[in-house]
DNA sequence: TGCTGAAATTTGATATATCAAGCTCGCGAC
DNA sequence: GTCGCGAGCTTGATATATCAAATTTCAGCA
């Protein structure tokens, strides 16, 4: 056998290559969190298909799964219509607030030696791009940290159930990061989290990371539809 | 008008009528949650169509939405594949305590006198039922008392994602509750809950749930798996 | 006997056709 | 003028056809 004289390879993973259905719905929910399609615009079928250069099989399937999702609601030979609005985007934060929550407990129990380090490595990255002002570096950094905590949890169900909790794009973030107090807070929030997760302390991680992703995610919240608001007067 | 001569009718809600997706939905994710159609079987499309007498529009759907939900996963040109096994359905009960006790907080800050003596009503209920050992009633009245406060914390968005984490059936349901002990110990917790609520307490409540939540679902998750370990050898 | 590789098969991915439920709008009766 | 009603249109729901990737099978060769 050849593979006992080089080295051993990585299996690749199919779920890489994706089809239609998922450009589809990566679009259309880009599109709705980030208010480009207002909550309770329709979402026809045929139009979406013929928009998109595509069949209306995978349409529809992504409409069922941003349905799933809780962003649009289909009425049975009616039609589809988004549904997304501030209060909706707060309960999310608040779900994702919960769920984080928890999965640092889990953390706080399961984390070794190995995996603190990577994630004090992370921390002390986000010290300098948080002086520096680096903002994309801090954004990478930012989902670095959270990554590393949820595969010490090895939860990998809440890890992808908070996925879908994420109410913000790439350039939300570039703007509430991009002011130098916020920086600051986010740090010290991380920093405090590594604190209980290095002190193997399950209630201090919990609480914590909540109350990091609640300030924070209130904080995403108002600025994006303060900003839509404003957009639209 | 004649509608100022008569009462008010309530509006119909037209997603009562589902179609073909939704009842295979149901059907695979009672199968798979029930143990059914264990972890890592194959979902193939044109099979089920044709076991349900179907067309395959309909079963990607479903497939969809159960990939979305976490239950299968699909490798694209390779096919779809169960994924829920007693990890899994843990986790799926700690992201659900982790929810519950988040909208049990918010229920607790935003209660109504009304809806407060609605929730004792029920706990009284079940008071009754548990002494009876009336188990088909008490798993009624355990929704209504769940639902009841998912209501007055005015979370739809909650509610829909903790309904999606459901780890039993209603067979799963009768067998716990057919213990008297486990019957005590629920009514205790439920007790408790309503009484936090009562004192508008949320970090009480808060606690009082997950901790319910938590110990059910253990429970419940022990006990499926226990059973289907018997039932395979 | 064991390996290679091409053909056949399986299967999901996508496209298209068909059906029926809702909706729109205008004609006509009162 | 208003209400009733139906023809026509729109649209999602479902079924079927087509395509291509992945797997399997098996003949042919070393």
């Amino acid at each position: 056998m050849s593979t006992a004289a080089r080295a051993r390879l990585d299996p690749v993973d199919p779920s890489l290559l994706r089809g239609l259905r998922d450009h589809v719905h990566e679009a259309l929910r880009r599109a709705i969190v980030s208010g480009e399609i207002p909550s309770g615009a329709a979402l026809n079928e045929r139009q979406l298909a013929e928009e998109l250069g595509v069949s209306t099989t995978p349409i529809k399937e992504a409409l069922r799964r941003l349905e799933n999702e809780g962003l649009a609601v289909t009425e049975p030979r009616r039609g589809t219509r988004v549904t997304f609005d501030a209060r909706q985007a707060e309960e999310m934060a608040l779900a994702r607030a919960a769920l984080e929550g928890m999965i640092a407990r889990l953390a706080a129990q399961r984390v070794d030696d190995a995996a603190l380090a990577a994630i004090q490595a992370t921390v002390e990255q986000m010290r300098a791009a948080t002086a520096e002002g680096d903002v994309p570096r801090l954004i990478a950094l930012n989902e670095q940290f959270h990554d590393a905590i949820h595969d010490a949890s090895g939860c990998r169900y809440l890890h992808r159930l908070i996925e879908g909790q994420r109410v913000y794009d790439h350039t939300a973030r570039s703007i509430i990061l991009g002011d130098a107090e916020e920086r600051g807070r986010a740090f010290a929030e991380h920093a405090a989290i590594f604190e209980a997760l290095a002190r193997r302390d399950p209630d201090a991680a919990e609480t914590a990371m909540r109350d990091h992703v609640v300030r924070s995610g209130r904080h995403h919240v108002k600025a994006a539809f303060d900003r839509r608001k404003e957009q639209a007067s």
